[in-house]
DNA sequence: CTAGGGTTAG
């Protein structure tokens, strides 16, 4: 290499790399970036740097962004693969596009493409998360009878499914029906019907499993677990009923707020100084610009953009792990609070090492419970253990302002979070505009809803409960009754919270028409049927 | 690239 020559300029692998690696590091402004100076250097774009590119778009909810590369790898002439299709796909149902996604899904089709298990699994998951189980039942059949179209994830999304609506004996005749057919009954569908039996009161169905399932490796194992645990919950507990020493107390909202942006210093002025007077000599000046703005802080442990995944099974201790996990989401979902403390006790000092899922769930309960100096606490040990936190601990951190009436800050708490580098997901929209509504900030709750359409989200029926919700409480009812019209206009479908929050709707219609009738304002029309 | 934790009422 001459240190005097031109410098040398990045090829088409050197810019895939990048765009690779800043969409993995959840970077995705800047990926893209990269991809437009890619497309100025004189380079074309290939299909690894369009996958890796959607995919990033896609996990970090900005679909309608992988749309668009996806638009320009098309007018490129690049092929589209069933990867990509499935990409998209599964991007679609997160953000809720249903129509959307199954037009793509035709077009995947029309255009040969052919669909994968995965793509079959992404849709019926799909259509299930977007309120039509009816029409996920059916494909499922339908794909069922043609044969080789599905395979064992298939059988553990509907399984799962049908333990969430309560359906659990029919779960149980799926996973019999799964085993006949050669599927491996693994953890993943193991615990879904241990959690749907618990929730219906069932919690010694566990053993009935062994009647459907005969074949498992794995069951044996978890009901010795189960076992085990059981034993250990009983035997005296250290702190008698005191579970609250478990955990630091901060207790100071300050704190918390530190923890999620440790330094809030930034010297991007002087970067873009820097990077301004180099621009003319370097071939990649947003690349030199990111370089130079690199701290070691980046990768700061505790914030992670990726979420927290779950234990996979490999060995004796994350098989540990992963039941730790499964139990306290089922003592936690009947608020067993104490029981999941002193379990999380037990292998925790037994040496299991907790994860970001395994302090999520007793986060949630804690919060829940209105247990805000614990949850702080649990953050708290977090930052101590350096262990990351993901989207879903930072739901919880906006839900438990929420509860202590300081749903206010949620707003700053997600700009900060987007700041980092983080990403809203539709939860995170639905737990911010509950927090702002019950905080008495109706018009920040209503921008929030136009901000998470804007980005290409859209609102599910929680979002539409919440709004409604929020606005009739507020005396904001002809806004409420705009939700619901919005809601009906989008073909979401209401559920049974609807209901009750639609019947506390109408009585307060119906309070402020007698309030106009005893006034002699009685309006023989009455506007609110109107379509909009 | 898909499934198991985080969101809404009473």
């Amino acid at each position: 290499m001459k240190a005097k020559g031109p410098r040398l300029e990045p090829n088409l692998c050197t810019y895939n790399i990048v765009v690779g690696a800043l969409c993995a590091a959840g970077k995705v402004g800047d990926a893209l970036i990269a991809y437009e100076e890619l497309k100025g250097s004189g380079h074309e774009p290939d299909r690894f740097t369009y996958q890796n590119l959607i995919l990033g778009c896609c996990k970090s909810y900005r679909v309608d962004e992988g749309m668009r590369v996806f638009q320009e790898m098309e007018n490129n002439c690049v092929n589209a693969d069933t990867l990509t299709y499935n990409t998209l796909l599964d991007g679609l149902m997160k953000v809720r596009k249903l129509t959307e996604a199954c037009r793509f899904f035709e077009k995947m089709i029309s255009d040969g493409v052919k669909a994968s298990c995965y793509s079959n699994n992404i849709i019926i998951d799909g259509l299930f998360r977007n309120g039509r189980p009816a029409a996920a039942f059916v494909l499922f059949s339908q794909l069922k009878k043609k044969g080789q179209f599905i395979d064992g994830i298939t059988y553990s999304i509907v399984v799962s499914h049908l333990c969430k609506e309560g359906r659990v004996f029919e779960a149980l005749g799926l996973v019999k029906e799964m085993e006949e057919k050669g599927f491996a009954v693994d953890l993943i569908t193991i615990t879904s019907l241990l959690i749907g039996f618990h929730k219906n009161g069932n919690w010694n169905s566990a053993e009935k499993l062994v009647r459907y399932v005969r074949d498992s490796v794995l069951l044996p194992s978890v009901l010795r677990w189960k076992e085990n645990m059981e034993a250990s919950l009983k035997a005296p507990q250290d702190r008698g009923k005191d579970y609250t020493s478990l955990f630091p107390h901060i207790g100071r909202l300050s704190d918390v707020i530190s923890l999620i942006d440790p330094a809030p210093e930034n010297t991007n002025e002087e970067v873009d100084a820097v990077s301004d007077l180099e621009n003319e000599w370097s071939s990649s000046p947003h690349l030199d610009k990111l370089a130079k703005s690199f701290k070691s802080s980046d990768s700061s442990p505790f914030f992670s953009i990726r979420r927290g995944q779950r234990v996979q099974i490999k060995g004796v201790k994350s098989f540990d792990n992963a039941m730790l996990n499964t139990y306290l989401a089922i003592f936690l979902s009947n608020g067993k609070l104490s029981e999941a403390c002193k379990l999380f006790e037990i292998f925790t000092s037994l040496g299991s090492e907790p994860v970001s899922y395994t302090y999520n769930s007793l986060l949630s309960s804690f919060v829940k419970k209105g247990y805000l100096n614990d949850a702080w606490g649990i953050l708290q040990e977090m930052g101590d253990k350096k262990c990351p936190a993901d989207i879903a601990t930072f739901n919880m951190i906006i839900q438990g302002l929420g509860k202590m009436d300081k749903g206010e800050l949620a707003t700053s708490i997600l700009d900060r979070l987007v700041k980092n580098g983080g990403y809203l997901d539709i939860v995170m929209y639905n737990t911010a505009i509950h927090a702002l509504g019950k905080a008495g900030k109706v018009d920040e709750a209503n921008k929030l809803f136009q901000k998470m359409t804007g980005t290409g989200i859209n609102p599910d029926v929680v979002t539409f409960n919440t709004l409604i919700e929020v606005n009739s409480k507020a005396g904001r009812l002809e806004e409420a009754y705009k939700f619901l019209r919005k809601m009906l206009a989008a073909g979401c479908m209401p559920n049974h919270v609807t209901d009750t929050i639609l019947d506390f709707l109408e009585k307060e219609m119906e309070k402020v028409k007698l309030q106009k009738a005893s006034f002699g304002h009685n309006k023989a029309e009455h506007n609110a049927d109107d379509t909009g």
